[in-house]
DNA sequence: CTTCCACCGGAACCGTGGGAAA
DNA sequence: TTTCCCACGGTTCCGGTGGAAG
């Protein structure tokens, strides 16, 4: 069943990109005076989850490293190395030798310091979820690096693109925006089409099965890839030779599952008890809330730094807040079957 | 209308851990 | 070794907000 698993990563990014050939372009135009040697706006992708900002935005420095013998790039994703020190760090690490900065101790700001006397050649920084990133100042520093340029990646969804923008643009003039759309069902067909005949053998799944898996991820390509994945790891638990309407229908759910597993997994276990009560409860007020996770924790946290914790599980799309002050309530996001 | 209440989130501050310098 | 320095998670303090009560 499975002849290479590598394409049905969501994170791969394939040699031909389906359906997004306008960003590309759009994209690499906006980069382009890096071959002449000028330093180009910065970029900003926007666009829901799973529409292939990353993607792209990897996809297209590729390339642009194809053309130019002199380039460095540097991929940061901002839900990781979310500081201001860990972004710096990171640059700087894709740039030269940091063997001799270390995580404390080294005089504040000496990175930036580092990266502006940067000698070499230009360097393309794709900052990935940079909605997440805690001092946006940093934005408008790295705008100011001479050898530097921008590619940010930011999720459209939840948080209204009118703050962000004025975020932005108050620190980025001249900012190139890219707007992406979410995946059509067809078009969500073709790139799994695409996976599909690279990771899998011949004829293991029709098309009809593909638009199944197509129309039950929302437009979300990573849904739908993992949704894929999950299908061929069962159909070859079972030795199976086709990816039938049944695996599929037992997939979707745990792909989902194993999306939001993930980022579950991703929390601390104070910020874990938290879930657990929100989850618990189904639905719960934030004062009742706190009162019911300090019941079950020793050494409980402030109620200030709970509120950090639900900031960061909303943005994770792992709970949700409804209504303001008095009736406010959490939930929890649950993997819809 | 004013006051009250619960909640939100910014900002300043604090304790800790660990590499660097002395 | 000791001392210095600083990022980082957490806490304290506090002003803002919007609906409910008086």
């Amino acid at each position: 069943m499975l002849h290479d698993a590598r394409y049905l990563q969501a994170e791969f990014v394939p040699r031909e990109v389906v359906h997004r050939d306008a960003e590309v372009n759009h994209l690499s135009s906006v980069l382009e005076p890096i071959t002449w040697g000028e330093s180009p706006e910065p970029a900003l992708l926007t666009g829901p989850t799973g529409s292939g900002k990353t993607c792209i935005a990897k996809f297209t420095v590729d390339e642009l490293h194809q053309e130019s013998l002199d380039l460095d790039s540097q991929y940061v994703n901002c839900w990781e190395d979310h500081s201001r020190f860990q972004v710096l760090y990171r640059i700087l690490d894709g740039v030269q030798s940091t063997v001799d900065i270390h995580r404390q101790s080294t005089p504040r700001d000496v990175l930036l310091e580092r990266l502006r006397e940067h000698d070499g050649p230009p360097c393309v920084v794709t900052l990935d979820e940079v909605d997440q990133l805690e001092d946006k100042d940093l934005l408008y520093d790295l705008h100011r690096l001479p050898k530097f340029s921008l590619i940010l990646i930011a999720n459209s969804q939840e948080e209204p693109m009118a703050t962000l923008d004025a975020r932005l643009s108050s620190r980025l003039r001249g900012c190139e925006h890219i707007r992406f759309h979410r995946y059509t069902t067809d078009e969500l067909v073709d790139i799994l089409r695409e996976r599909a005949d690279r990771a899998l053998v011949p004829n293991a799944i029709q098309r009809s099965e593909l638009e199944l898996i197509a129309n039950a991820s929302g437009g979300d390509a990573r849904v739908a890839i993992t949704t894929l994945r999950t299908a061929a790891r069962k159909a070859e638990q079972n030795n199976a030779s086709q990816i039938t309407e049944d695996l599929i229908e037992c997939a979707l759910p745990e792909a989902r599952e194993e999306i939001r597993q993930k980022s579950i997994d991703a929390l601390t276990d104070h910020q874990r008890a938290v879930y657990d009560v929100i989850e618990e409860f189904e639905e719960i007020a934030p004062g009742d809330l706190y009162q019911e996770y300090r019941n079950r924790v020793e050494n409980p946290k402030s109620d200030r730094t709970v509120r950090n914790y639900l900031k960061k599980m909303i943005r994770y799309n792992l709970v949700t807040a409804e209504g303001s002050t008095q009736d406010r309530v959490y939930r929890c996001v649950h993997s819809r079957t």
